[in-house]
RNA sequence: GGAGAGGUGGCAGAGUGGUCGAAUGCGUCAGUCUUGAAAACUGAAGUCCUUGAAAGGGGACCGUGGGUUCGAAUCCCACCCUCUCCGCCA
């Protein structure tokens, strides 16, 4: 969410945001609708001014005075309640449309209407030159018995599938790398509900465009699909002490997507699951683009230090407007080579937003002066797993089929070879 | 799942219809005292909206949302959360 008076003030730059960001949202609408907001509130706090007057006034007289006093004061409340009642309808579709608008995208963002748009920035690794015809992941895997998606759709659904044998050790083993790059940084690590309420997706911009993609429990809460949603909920209403910021969070949960948008594509095998697993760094900074652009490159570099050490050839997208959503500044995707699509594949997604996220939640801070200020807040992926087995499979793949285990896994898996 | 208790400022905790944005204590900040500190004493201090150049003015906020009333922290309803006991359970 902006600040109404930011809109009000600048209502070009925020028109001009969300047209690079291709949303439709009527700013000229919201802007009349908050005239009409604030007389509305000026007409009723008269109105209650006068009653507390009244009020005051009333225990102090005696007798017929007093009910004088009464009946004006009836008559006053019923003005009131009309008022308050435009009032709120005003507030509803205030509120609604205030939802609506979307943060502005950052100047260093590409102009663009979707991921074909992204702008490459740097790549890194050599793109594999095999001398036989790669095999996909998901055929060396269920050759390899490391996954069983047969049983995984009759057991779960559509999308469903095992990780077993050396497939959920190569699991487990990049889980246990994570845990140790991380080990000396200065990030909490914290397992972080899925099943989450719904003021921690408004608050993150999830809720309510993108619901459908939500699974909903009977309770009215949510699976959430990041552990950002409950990472940054963990804060909500809360006033900081500028000495508690950064707060830096390596959080870890299952996730769920419906991908209700996304029928039909990647329809084999575990690029695209309904369930999987991610570690995810969260940040709230102090209010300053400069801090938020520091974190959001730091982000960044730890995400890429770890395809480095896996030694997977990926390059970095910096996304085009159309392609940020709506809360975010900018944005950066990781996206790892996969030889059988001989394509990068998208592995994480690192974005700032600066005050949009902790504005709904109410993430705020004291700083060195006694200012409160929202704070600013970022998020990355660090390692979303099964989809990251994807590309190192099939990257590390030998013609007979089997799988070279990458050197920084070899402690963790006990061997150096899948066959 | 059943029975009960409760949610008040940074914290603890009073307040059961009007003079309560809210006693008191602790903590915080400033000052006095002190070589410095502690103690003691004096004083200050909530958040949000709105109006105003500012000083200031007005309004809202006692878990959340409704309701009753001329008037609600206080009464009623719903929801959320916490605690205790019983049951079930990894």
């Amino acid at each position: 969410m902006l600040d109404i008076h930011f809109i009000r003030e600048h209502s070009d730059i925020v028109k001009a945001g969300a047209a690079k960001k291709h949303i439709e949202v009527d700013i000229d609408g919201l802007l009349k609708l908050d005239d009409e907001r604030r007389s509305l509130q000026q007409k009723v706090d008269d109105r209650r001014s006068e009653q507390n007057k009244i009020s005051d006034q009333i225990p102090k007289l005696e007798g017929g005075e007093r009910e004088v006093k009464i009946a004006e004061s009836k008559l006053l409340k019923d003005k009131l309640q009309e008022d308050e009642k435009k009032l709120k309808e005003v507030l509803k579709q205030w509120r609604a449309l205030m939802v609506q608008v979307p943060n502005i995208p950052d100047m260093s963002v590409p102009e663009g209407k979707e991921d074909s748009d992204n702008k490459e920035i740097r790549t890194w690794g050599e793109k594999k030159e095999f001398s036989f015809t790669p095999k996909s992941h998901v055929e060396l895997m269920q050759k390899l018995g490391m996954v069983d998606l047969e049983r995984g759709a009759k057991v779960s659904g559509f999308r469903g599938y095992f990780l077993k044998g050396d497939g959920a050790r190569l699991n487990f083993a990049l889980w246990q790398f994570a845990m140790n790059f991380f080990n000396e940084k200065d990030f909490t690590p914290v397992i972080t509900p899925s099943l989450v309420r719904g003021e921690s997706f408004f608050g993150t911009g999830y809720l309510p465009q993108s619901e459908e993609d939500l699974y909903k429990t009977q309770d009215d809460s949510y699976l959430a699909g990041t552990s950002e949603v409950a990472a940054m909920g963990m804060h909500a209403n809360e006033m900081l002490d500028v000495k508690e910021l950064p707060k830096k969070y390596f959080a870890f949960s299952p996730c769920f997507r419906r991908e209700a948008g996304s029928h039909g594509k990647d329809t084999k095998g575990l690029v695209r699951v309904h369930e999987f697993f991610k570690f995810e760094q969260v940040v709230l900074s102090e209010a300053s683009h400069e801090k938020s652009v520091e974190y959001h490159e730091e982000l960044t570099k730890n995400a890429e230090d770890m395809m480095r050490a896996l030694k997977l050839p990926y390059h970095v997208v910096v996304n085009c407007g159309g392609d940020l959503g709506l809360g975010q500044v900018k944005k950066y995707d990781i996206e790892a080579w996969v030889p059988t699509e001989d394509a990068y594949r998208e592995t994480h997604s690192a974005s700032y937003f600066h005050d949009f996220q902790t504005r709904r939640l109410g993430i705020r801070y004291r700083d060195e002066n006694g200012d409160i200020k929202f704070a600013h807040s970022l998020n990355n992926t660090f390692m979303a797993t099964p989809r990251l087995l994807v590309p190192i499979i099939e990257n590390y793949q030998n013609e007979d089929g089997s799988i070279t285990v990458p050197e920084v896994l070899i402690p963790y898996m006990g061997k150096d070879v899948i066959t």
